[in-house]
RNA sequence: GCCCCCAUCGUCUAGAGGCCUAGGACAUUCGGUUUUCAUCCGAACAACAGGGAUUCGAAUUCCCUUGGGGGUACCA
């Protein structure tokens, strides 16, 4: 068993890229099989360096390696004893296999299952009009099978420019049993006539460098987005003129947006990309059992499990054959779930990474401060981004400018003016945070008030927030010239009245 | 247009003819805890797209309709 991902380096790792190299992870790991990986770098105009590196680090991020295939050794139509392409990282890279591809267009025209066809794009634009006119449907006519030999010699003499086409033959079905949906036909007359497999440039096609890639990497199983459910039967079809054995293949449902659209990267920028999740700080773990809870729960682990789990009941045929529509509060709440599941020196070390002060060698708190301080809010965090709203005025001061907060400190005022009176008094411990509560509390005995209009004031006043961690905890770690600092100039914001 | 795929709570799903008064999770709402917020705990809300057929019996099988999606390139 083989499975392979083969992405194509001319955008950003994709999310559904992801999640079908995970299902092929999954699969090939349930089965004690190999996964392996291409780069299908041949589309030069829109291949870039850069997305291949960007690629390779999201995967290195989400902790998904591959094997090194071996290849087609014993059958190789072509010299080198390894398989051509493939480099040191494993990674076989299509844009350096042009040659085997060629040479395997010449055998299927030597062989009579491939032909020259020299018309032109003009031509083929007119045939379509004219298909159009008649209220045809629009396709190749395949005017060009019955160009003989020598004809053809002539022209390519001439240098006419030509494109390579497989010879569909008759019209027939092609049927292959999915592995995910079961069994799927397709009729070869509604391919669109015989397709194109090298371009008037030289270059293969998608479609044919797939089917000999996958050919020589001996890949045995193909798991892709069901996008490809119609490349697929071309595929097939070329299988079959090279005589080669037909793999399994299985298509995965993609992943759609609340309108139900496919994610694309152009469309739907940020969302698609696996290093937006990277850097807002989502853990990767959460990413990738997210991905594959979509399409797939596991009987035995429920909602959350690794990889690795969901390997010890995969089943490829209970893979869900509808779309999913990405949820960010359920990918959050993976994510929050696996924070609160990090010990805290692997808390410190994201959080560190994320927030702008320095939290692992900080003058206003020591460590175990820190500690205290990032324990106690780690539990409301959906990603490592979100980290300073949670602590900033820990560290410093702020501005009450939100009218919503400014609302509650002016209906509060009696609130602070009381805890200012009472530290004032000198009867509040700021070593224990028991005493700060205490005093509140006797305030709200005081002036007869409980609950959030006892709470918000303060909170507010000396945070900035309306949620966080007890007030007491905060008002220790802040100390007693901090909080009456903050008071105060929360007091400033008040209608004045005295 | 043509071809193909899909169809269970708002969302992800469980469900392989009787275990289904359709289960779980996320979200939402309401309680409890926290004299506040968050957390946590408890509960509620909420779905088999419609119509036929097969069957003693259908969410589950078949057909049609409808809806959604994908494909239809000298892109990948």
């Amino acid at each position: 068993m083989k499975t392979r991902i083969a992405p194509s380096p001319t955008g950003n790792l994709h999310l559904g890229t992801v999640r079908t190299a995970l299902y092929n992870v999954l699969f090939a790991k349930k089965h004690q099989g190999e996964f392996f990986f291409r780069l299908e770098d041949t589309d030069r105009q829109r291949s870039e360096e850069q997305f291949t590196q960007e690629i390779l680090e999201g995967f290195k991020w989400l902790n998904i390696s591959w094997d090194t295939p071996e290849g087609h050794v014993a059958e190789r139509t072509h010299a080198p004893e390894t398989l051509v392409g493939l480099g040191e990282d494993g990674i076989v890279r299509q844009s350096l296999r042009e040659a085997v591809h060629s040479s395997y267009i010449e055998r299927l025209i030597n062989e009579g299952k491939a032909y020259r066809c020299f018309a032109t794009v003009e031509e083929l634009e007119a045939m379509r009009e004219a298909q159009k006119a008649r209220k045809e449907i629009e396709k190749y006519d395949n005017r060009s099978r019955a160009i003989s030999k020598d004809d053809a010699e002539k022209l390519i003499g001439e240098g006419k420019p030509y494109v390579v086409r497989l010879n569909l033959g008759e019209d027939h079905i092609i049927t292959w049993l999915d592995l995910i949906r079961g069994e799927v036909s397709i009729n070869t007359k509604d391919l669109g006539g015989d397709p194109v497999i090298q371009k008037s440039t030289g270059q293969v096609l998608y479609n044919f460098a797939v089917v000999i890639d996958d050919y020589e990497m001996q890949i045995s199983h193909i798991l892709r987005g069901e996008d490809h459910i119609s490349n697929t039967a071309k595929q097939i079809a070329i299988y079959e003129a090279l005589g080669f054995p037909i793999p399994e293949f299985g298509h995965l449902p993609l992943i759609f947006t609340k309108d139900k659209q496919k994610l694309s990267k152009r469309k739907h920028g940020d969302i698609a990309s696996v290093n937006t999740y990277k850097t807002q700080g989502y853990l990767a773990k959460a990413l990738v059992n997210y991905l594959l809870g979509t399409s797939y729960n596991s009987a035995k682990y429920g909602e959350i499990f690794t990889i690795a789990e969901a390997a010890e009941d995969f089943q490829i045929a209970s893979v869900s054959k509808s779309p999913a529509i990405y949820d960010i509060q359920k990918l959050n709440w993976y994510n929050r779930d696996y924070i609160s599941k990090l010990n805290y020196q692997e808390i410190l070390t994201y959080v560190s990474r994320f927030s702008r002060f320095d939290l692992e060698n900080n003058s206003l708190f020591n460590p175990s401060q820190i500690q205290l301080i990032i324990e106690s809010i780690k539990e409301s965090l959906d990603k490592f981004e979100q980290i300073d709203e949670h602590i900033n005025y820990f560290f410093e001061d702020f501005k009450l400018d939100d009218s919503e907060l400014v609302k509650i400190i002016d209906e509060g005022k009696e609130v602070i003016l009381e805890f200012i009176s009472l530290i004032g008094s000198g009867s509040l411990d700021f070593t224990d945070q028991n005493s700060i509560k205490n005093g509140i509390n006797s305030i709200g005995e005081k002036l007869n008030m409980k609950g959030k209009k006892l709470f918000f004031p303060i909170r507010v006043a000396i945070s900035a927030k309306t949620s966080g961690p007890e007030l007491g905890f905060i008002a220790v770690l802040l100390g007693k010239e901090k909080i009456i600092e903050r008071l105060n100039s929360a007091l400033l914001k008040t209608s004045h009245r005295h």
